[in-house]
RNA sequence: GUCCCCAUCGUCUAGAGGCCUAGGACAUCACCCUUUCACGGUGAGUACGGGGGUUCGAAUCCCCCUGGGGACGCCA
């Protein structure tokens, strides 16, 4: 683990702490600061209360992204503070999911719930020099409150009853810590994707830092982790954007420095609205099962909402390349599962035969396909001849299953292909490839001299031939197909179909 | 409701005042290739939301309207 730091903060009254609280493992190194400048260090921070979600892994691609362009650091940082839905299942779901696309970090995992100390720390301090404090509200209160603002066309927000209450607090209610949020003014803040973004403080309320039982909110972790683990770029999803000046008051209570916010658009489903689960898979995981290779993930992710000119196919290491957060559009995308599936295609049109070979076994076990067994077709071999076929693992799996065990053609096929016209050409095509060079110029040439030995066209030989052997219409040249699956199983399965010929 | 943000083909986008009778990609359609289906190739249709300014000149700058998204929790 390392800890940087600007050299203008007390780092080594942190540090002792972090070493404690972390239980670090490795040597603990401090980051020079290069040059005036420090070392660019980003983070993903992600709730573990699901799986990786889309949106998420795009955000934090545009993170990694950024701070690998520039040399920087990349951080991971579980924000497991909702004690009602942080799993560990979930942690491990968004780790995996972050390996599978290869979003690699340089330090964390962090657990915001092994920094509790920390944050009473800084809630204290807030506390002491008056820029926090004690709330003794009822939820209850607070509903009713926020109801009645509501009815009132107001926009719901706490009304600073406890702010300078000299009020008794009522017994056996464990308070809430809340900042002292300015009353007047505004909050401006230049974000590196939107521009200058200005709020009013009047708009803001008092926000909690510290629930009734010590935990920190979000708002109130995430700057603190922020300013400890000295992140110098806050990329983040767009949603956040209305809790940016609340964070920036809390960082300027503090008398810290502050980062530089970029807020990444939302990604909206087909109807407009923010992608969720009800429109689809948008968990990452979900696109591995259904046969996606991450690097299309990887570059449909990074093209959807950033470019680089004209650019539609691109590698990682050409994304940290050409990545700026300025070529982020300003506006919100929807999520196009066509556009990554042609992307998915292209990238198995070129992939690597045995690494198909590996990712395709799972499906055609799933399948009843035996890829192991002797006399069995190259799955190699196989990959090769498909591969530009089909759009995901899953359609590879599909479209290779016959070279494994035999499909017996639909009724319609049998009829269309099966005819009494056919049976004496195929015959003749059948005593051909027994004794013919197996290879598929020499198959194909068998076939050929079947059709003009019997005045047809090509296809009258090939179709029934395809259907016979493969139980199915749509196939790669029948020829190629052929020498993979080889003259023996070839035979056999033309003999078990000759008797559904009409006479 | 209040606040914040956004606005180029159906979708993702290029476009940083003249290079734009707006370019690329996905999708769609047509044709070519062809033993089927794909792949591939060629081509077609489709967009600057509306209205005002600024300017010799606006998709690009400003304002208003409209439309869309987000936020308003002791969730993150």
């Amino acid at each position: 683990m390392q800890i940087a730091h600007t050299g203008c903060r007390n780092v080594k009254a942190r540090l002792t702490y972090i070493l404690v609280k972390w239980r670090v493992s490795t040597t603990v190194e401090l980051i020079p600061v290069i040059g005036a400048s420090p070392m660019i260090r980003t983070r993903f921070a992600p709730s573990p209360t699901g799986y990786l979600h889309i949106g998420g892994a795009r955000t934090a691609l545009f993170s990694w992204a950024y701070a690998r362009k520039h040399g920087g650091k990349f951080v991971l940082r579980i924000e497991d503070t909702d004690l009602e839905r942080s799993t560990a299942q979930s942690t491990q779901a968004i780790l995996d999911g972050m390996a599978w696309l290869g979003l690699d970090y340089d330090e964390g995992p962090f657990y915001q719930m092994q920094r509790l100390a920390r944050y009473h720390e800084v809630a204290e301090q807030l506390l002491r020099t008056g820029r926090a404090y004690y709330c003794y509200c009822s939820r209850e209160e607070l509903d009713a409150m926020r109801e009645q603002q509501r009815a009132a066309g107001l926009k719901p927000r706490y009304d600073g009853r406890w702010r300078d209450s000299k009020e008794e607090p009522p017994a056996g209610v464990k308070p809430v810590v809340r900042l002292k949020n300015p009353l007047d003014g505004e909050v401006t803040f230049k974000d590196l994707i939107k521009g200058e973004i200005t709020v009013a403080n009047s708009e803001l309320d008092d926000l909690v830092l510290l629930r009734g039982d010590g935990v920190p909110t979000y708002n109130f972790g995430v700057v603190i982790d922020d300013l400890d683990m000295n992140i110098t770029h806050v990329i983040r999803g767009d949603d956040h954007v209305n809790n940016t000046p609340r964070q920036i008051n809390i960082l300027k209570a503090l008398g810290a420095p502050l980062p530089q916010y970029a807020h990444v658009p939302m990604i909206l489903g087909p109807d407009g609205e923010r992608l969720s689960k009800r429109h689809g898979a948008v968990s990452v995981m979900q696109y591995r099962e259904d046969g996606y290779l991450p690097e299309a993930l990887v570059n449909y992710l990074a093209r959807l909402g950033w470019s680089h000119g004209d650019e539609e196919i691109f590698s990682r290491e050409q994304l940290v390349e050409w990545f700026d957060l300025s070529n982020i559009n300003r506006s919100p995308a929807k999520f196009n599962p066509e556009k990554l599936q042609w992307l998915n295609q292209q990238y198995l049109k070129t992939a690597d035969n045995e690494r198909l070979a590996e990712l395709v076994k799972p499906f055609l076990a799933a399948d009843g396909c035996d890829v192991t067994g002797k006399g069995v077709p190259d799955l190699r071999k196989v990959m090769n001849l498909l591969k530009e076929r089909v759009n995901t693992i899953a359609e590879l799996a599909d479209a290779a299953v016959y070279f494994f065990r035999p499909l017996e053609p639909v009724e319609e096929l049998r009829a269309q292909y099966f005819t009494a016209e056919a049976k004496v050409p195929i015959l003749d095509l059948q005593t051909k490839l027994a004794t013919v060079e197996w290879e598929s110029h020499a198959i194909n040439d068998a076939i050929k001299a079947s059709a003009t030995a019997h005045g047809v066209k090509m296809p009258k030989v090939a179709m029934p031939l395809r259907v016979m052997v493969t139980g199915e219409a749509q196939t790669p040249a029948i020829n190629a197909v052929l020498e993979l699956l080889g003259r023996e199983e070839t035979l056999r399965r033309m003999d078990k179909q000759l008797e559904y010929f009409s006479n």
